[in-house]
RNA sequence: GGAGGACUCGCCUAGUGGCCGAUGGCGUCGGUCUUGAAAACCGAUAUAGGGAAACCUAUCGUGGGUUCGAAUCCCACGUCCUCCGCCA
């Protein structure tokens, strides 16, 4: 949700950063027009309230003879001050439900455009000559005995799959080794719920354009989260944070659920693009002027991670139209997948400024008083992702897979993934 | 799933229809005293919204209701605690 008074004093920057976005710019208008709307509504309310509430205490203390003249104008006030309290709540929910429709503004050099014209920062590392075919991860999954994703279709369907044997081994060396980086920049590890509340949902504003992509218990009214940016935003909701704690980093690993609606036939081999999967996340809560550079730190962060695994990747600025309706700017590192030709997403860091905190009512107070906080976050090690990454990229003729340096301690040891024998 | 109990301003707490935005203590902040500190004493200490301002309005777990008027009465829901049953 962006601040009704920012958008009272900058409609212009909001209005572009909605075309930017390609969405709807009139909603500017709605809002303040709604707001002339809601603030009529509200004085009127107050004004007869303010009369209700002296007449009264007129009525108490007024002599026994008195009260029955004074209780029957008093009767007649109260249904006028129920009505003005009517139109005074829904012209306040109107105004909520067009702003709650706003996406956050976004930042002035983010490239404009949709999907294709993002940015290229730079390219860390190059894509390896193979001096024969490589496999892509499917097969590589299975020569390892890594990944079943037949009996994954089996048992739950398309865009499922079991991890087995050095599979499983390999995402617990990855998340250990993803939590212990991040326990070294002083991330707080995290292991949330990932059934969640509406409230929670909507506070991230997963509810909006990305709805049709959550899977939604009815019975119990229940959202799986999609990542745990969920439940790590929605940790501190209707808190004040003290600035002198701040930031305050979390590192949450979780299963992630999405339901991939609108993608059917991309990615249906392998697992790429998958109902369920884990994945280590940062969370950062911190000062607005600060956002921008702590942004930049979680890319950092992000790119630390993929340069010890030792895989070619380049960094995006996402265009305004790709914009989660949260984030204020969004990078994403894109990794090389040889059999593919292509760098693929692996992992995602956004800005969301104080869009979240303010749907979320997370505040932070410092000698100023309290004001709204900023939220970031930025994915740390998508486990499927990471996984192709590896055994695609560091597989051998033999169809061994060659471990990274900094990955072979968490894998106790193991230099080289060898074949399973059939 | 069943039976009870609780929910008040950072924490603890007073408050059963008008004098209550709300008592007192603790904590925190400022001051007096002190070389400094402690103690003592004095004072301050919620949030949001409307208004140019004076000031006004809302908020006692949440949402409804009764009433001229609700922290206080009624209903529903939520959360927590205790006991019973079931269970990884």
């Amino acid at each position: 949700m962006i601040d009704l008074k920012f958008l009272r004093e900058n409609p212009d920057r909001v209005r572009s950063s909605q075309i930017a976005r390609g969405e709807d710019p009139t909603l500017v208008e709605s809002v303040i027009a709604a707001d002339e709307a809601r603030r009529t509504a509200i004085a009127e309310f107050e004004a007869l309230r303010a009369e209700q509430n002296t007449l009264s205490k007129a009525v108490g203390a007024a002599a026994k003879e008195d009260r029955p003249a004074l209780l029957e104008t008093s009767k007649a006030l109260a249904e006028k001050v129920k009505g003005a309290d009517t139109a005074k709540s829904a012209a306040e929910e109107r105004v909520r439900e067009i702003l709650l429709n706003l996406s956050n503004v976004v930042e002035e050099d983010v490239p404009v455009g949709g999907e294709a014209d993002f940015k290229i920062i730079e390219h860390v590392g190059t894509p390896r000559e193979f001096s024969f075919e490589p496999k892509d991860h499917v097969e590589l999954g299975k020569i390892l005995g890594a990944i079943d994703t037949e009996r994954g279709a089996k048992v739950s369907g398309a865009r499922f799959y079991y991890l087995t044997g050095v599979g499983a081994l390999l995402e617990f060396a990855l998340v250990n080794m993803a939590i212990s980086q991040a326990g070294a920049a002083g991330f707080i590890p995290v292991i949330p719920p990932v059934l969640v509340k509406p409230s929670a949902m909507e506070g991230t504003g997963f509810l909006g354009q990305a709805a049709e992509n959550v899977f939604h218990l009815e019975k119990d009214d229940f959202y799986l989260v999609g990542t745990s940016e969920v439940p790590l935003a929605a940790y501190h909701m209707d808190e004040i944070l003290p600035a002198n704690k701040l930031p305050l980093r979390y590192a949450g690993y979780s299963s992630c659920f999405r339901r991939e609606a609108g993608s059917y036939g991309k990615d249906t081999r392998g697992i790429i693009r998958v109902h369920q999967f884990d994945k280590v996340e940062m969370f950062s809560f911190c000062p607005p002027e600060e956002a921008e550079a702590e942004h930049r730190r979680l890319l950092q962060w992000e790119k630390d991670f993929l340069n010890a695994i030792e895989v070619p990747y380049r960094v995006i600025d996402v265009a305004t139209g790709d914009l989660g309706s949260s984030a204020a700017r969004k990078f994403d590192c894109e990794a090389w997948i040889p059999t593919q030709n292509a760098y693929r997403e692996v992992t995602s860091t956004s800005n969301c400024t104080e869009f979240q905190a303010r749907r979320l009512n997370i505040r932070m107070k410092d000698e100023n008083g309290t004001r709204p906080i900023a939220t970031l976050n930025g994915t740390l090690c998508a486990l499927p992702r990471i996984i192709v990454a590896i055994l695609e990229n560091h597989q051998q003729e033999d169809g061994s897979v060659r471990v990274p340096k900094a990955l072979v301690p968490f894998l106790g040891g193991r230099e080289v993934l060898t074949p399973v024998s059939a």
